[in-house]
Parts: C-alpha cells; sequence; structure tokens
DNA sequence: CACCCGTGGCC
DNA sequence: TGGCCAAGGGT
C-alpha cells in the first residue's frame, strides 16, 4: 500500500508541469464540467475544443440548454459523431432544470441518474465540480494503471474495469480528486500514449513494470473485435425550382434524428434504374423521372458500420409523383438542418442559392 | 455481457 | 491502405 500510494504526488506534480491550458479547467461550474465531459467523451480534445466554445457561447447555463430544440441542438453537434450524446444532454439539460431547479446535483449516485451521465462522467463531474474522492477511469487511466502495474486483465471486460477503477480509486488523492483524475487522464494522453510513448524522460520509468519487462506495446490488453458491416445507401436529390426534399431519420438507427435525402437502402451496388423502381414502386411514375446526374460512390467509415453511398439528382415532371412523407425544404435553408457527414459533404459541392 | 452508436488522425 | 485509437454510454 505505501508504494501505491507514493505514485499519487508524481500525478500532481508531473500535470503542474504539463498540463495543457484548456478552457473547461478555468472553472468549476458543473454545467461546464459536463459540458465538455459529454463532448471529449471518445473525442480528441483538438475535435471536441470549438464545439465546446460554441456551446458555451450560445448556452451560458443549463437554462439556456434546456430551452432550446433538439434540432438546433443537433445542428450545433452536427460532425461531432455519436449523435446520442446530443440527445441525451437534452433531456438530461431539462431535466437539471424540471427537477434539479436548474442546479447539477452534487452527488455521484444522483448524477449517475442523468441520461448520458455513465460511471466515468458522473466521477469526473463529482471529483472536478465538487471535489468528490470518485475516480474517474477513461481509456487513458486503463493504459497508464495497466502500464505502471503490469496488469493484463482486458480492460474490455467486467472483471478488468472493476479491478481497475478500484486501483484508481485506492490511488485518488482525497484532498484534490479532481486535478488527480485530470492528472492521469492528461499523463496517458501526453506521455504514456497508445503508441510510441517517450519513456526515456517519463517520471516512473524507474518502476513501470511495463516499461522494466519491455511489454510497453503489449498493454493495456483488450479482447473483443468489432464487426463491420457494410450498408449501400442511394440518395435521391430531387430539386425543382426553389425547394429540395429531406427527411428525418427517426428509427433506432445510426444519425437518429438527423435529417437526410430521400433514401433508399440496398444490399449491394446497384443501378439508379433499381433505385427508382424500389422508391417509386408505381411504373407509371417513370414516365415522370429524369435523373440528371449521378455521383460515384463513396464510402463513410463508422464505428461498426462501413456506409457505401452515391446521390443520384433527379427532376419530377409532376408533382403528384413526388412522396407525400418527404419534409419539402427551401434551397436557401438547406444549412438549417442537422445532417449525417456524407450529406454534408454533398452539400457544400452545391450552390443553394 | 454483447452489441450498437461517428468522426478524424495516425502510422 | 486499413486497423487502431480517442476524457463512454445505452440497451
Amino acid at each position: 500500500m505505501r508504494k501505491i500510494m507514493s505514485y499519487t504526488p508524481q500525478f500532481l506534480a508531473w500535470y503542474k508541469q504539463n498540463k495543457r491550458d484548456l478552457p473547461w479547467r478555468e472553472t468549476t461550474d458543473p454545467y461546464a464540467i459536463w459540458l465538455s465531459e459529454i463532448i471529449l467523451q471518445q473525442t480528441r480534445i483538438d475535435q471536441g475544443l470549438n464545439y465546446y466554445l460554441k456551446f458555451i457561447e450560445r448556452f451560458p447555463c443549463v437554462i439556456d440548454f434546456a430551452n432550446a430544440t433538439e434540432d438546433e441542438v443537433l445542428k450545433m453537434w452536427q460532425g461531432l459523431g455519436y449523435y446520442s450524446r446530443a440527445r441525451n444532454m437534452h433531456t438530461t439539460a431539462k431535466t437539471i432544470v424540471s427537477q434539479f431547479q436548474g442546479e447539477f446535483p452534487a452527488s455521484y449516485k444522483e448524477l449517475m441518474q442523468l441520461k448520458g451521465v455513465g460511471e466515468y462522467t458522473a466521477a469526473a463531474i463529482a471529483s472536478i465540480a465538487f471535489n468528490l474522492p470518485h475516480a474517474a477511469v477513461d481509456g487513458n487511466v486503463y493504459r497508464v494503471l495497466s502500464r505502471l502495474f503490469g496488469i493484463d486483465l482486458p480492460i474490455d471486460t467486467g472483471q478488468g474495469k472493476k479491478a481497475f477503477t478500484q486501483l484508481a480509486n485506492e490511488l485518488i488523492d482525497h484532498q484534490h480528486p479532481g486535478n488527480f483524475n485530470q492528472a492521469v487522464m492528461e499523463f496517458g494522453a501526453i506521455q504514456c500514449t497508445p503508441r510510441n510513448p517517450d519513456c526515456t524522460i517519463c517520471p516512473f520509468k524507474q518502476s513501470c513494470q511495463a516499461y522494466l519487462s519491455n511489454t510497453i506495446n503489449k498493454l493495456p490488453v483488450k479482447k473483443g473485435k468489432v464487426k463491420i458491416r457494410k450498408r449501400y445507401f442511394n440518395y435521391l436529390v430531387i430539386v425543382s425550382d426553389s425547394s429540395t426534399f429531406l427527411q428525418k431519420r427517426t428509427q433506432n438507427d445510426i444519425w437518429k434524428n438527423l435529417y437526410e435525402f430521400p433514401l433508399v437502402e440496398t444490399e449491394k451496388e446497384v443501378t439508379s434504374e433499381a433505385v427508382l423502381e424500389q422508391f417509386f414502386e408505381t411504373p407509371q411514375t417513370a414516365s415522370s423521372l429524369y435523373i440528371t446526374d449521378e455521383t460515384s460512390w463513396k464510402k463513410q467509415v463508422l464505428s461498426h458500420q462501413h456506409i457505401f453511398y452515391r446521390f443520384i439528382y433527379l427532376k419530377i415532371e409532376r408533382k403528384s409523383d413526388i412522396p407525400a412523407t418527404l419534409v419539402k425544404v427551401n434551397k436557401k435553408d438547406i444549412f438549417n438542418f442537422a445532417v449525417p457527414k456524407p450529406i454534408e459533404k454533398e452539400l457544400e459541392k452545391t450552390n443553394w442559392q
């Protein structure tokens, strides 16, 4: 136990010397901490920083956030990915206002009840905003502790998570829990990196079990590999004089509650004629349709899926052939809608005046 | 527990 | 190039 405890001041000292200057480190406002923690879930600081600044500016407090529409929140989140984070944040903002008088609860247990707040985020908010001794165990912490102590338990199993969380809670500094948690994470992000860490300048090189046994690149251990599903999306861009058509993805699927062009999903790459047949069903509609353009197939890589997609530009002579379920959108308003990355890229190619 | 949910950077 | 990884959480 003595040996374990001795690491704690070293982490704090390293953090004081090496921490990056970041906006959410200038406050203990639980709202700001919550916002930054959700944005940074599975997301690099470089990618999330501007989103954080944009959200703080538009929503200075949780009440402002709660009063927004989900469409606006998703539009602001566009491009960050894992859109359930944005939907859950909106739910939680409304919960904070309606059930907690606009103030974040100051306990780990209550924080855990909030949508989108799991063990890691609850511990991060509890320690940073409320100075409570809960270890925040993220990917950095798994990596640092597995190497420092030479632990080869898989980090993506219940047993592994429990062991590393327990170890982190033994190490945590009870006087400065927020700084300690951020210190270990920052250490993992800057010094104890996943690939090619420079162990020659590491303050723990004389005690790090992985370094001493030359197993840095074997730790941490992960079990599972994810299966990748391939899907084929044919998007129909129906353009008339001043408007086009979108639809909202309301199913429990990727990009939920974002907007997209009318979609025909197929089992493989098929001809555009086959796509139109599937979409318009009634054969007589065909005489009313004209394909004006057709893009090549492109690929969007998601965490569990590879989406192969293309766009088919259409003119439709009889307006009655346009399905009534589609949302008619004035061209000049098209950038007001939250859209997934493939749609965003395609929109940027066209002049929507 | 197994599976699902985005995007971008790196080597 | 393609696989890995990033301040995870929900179901």
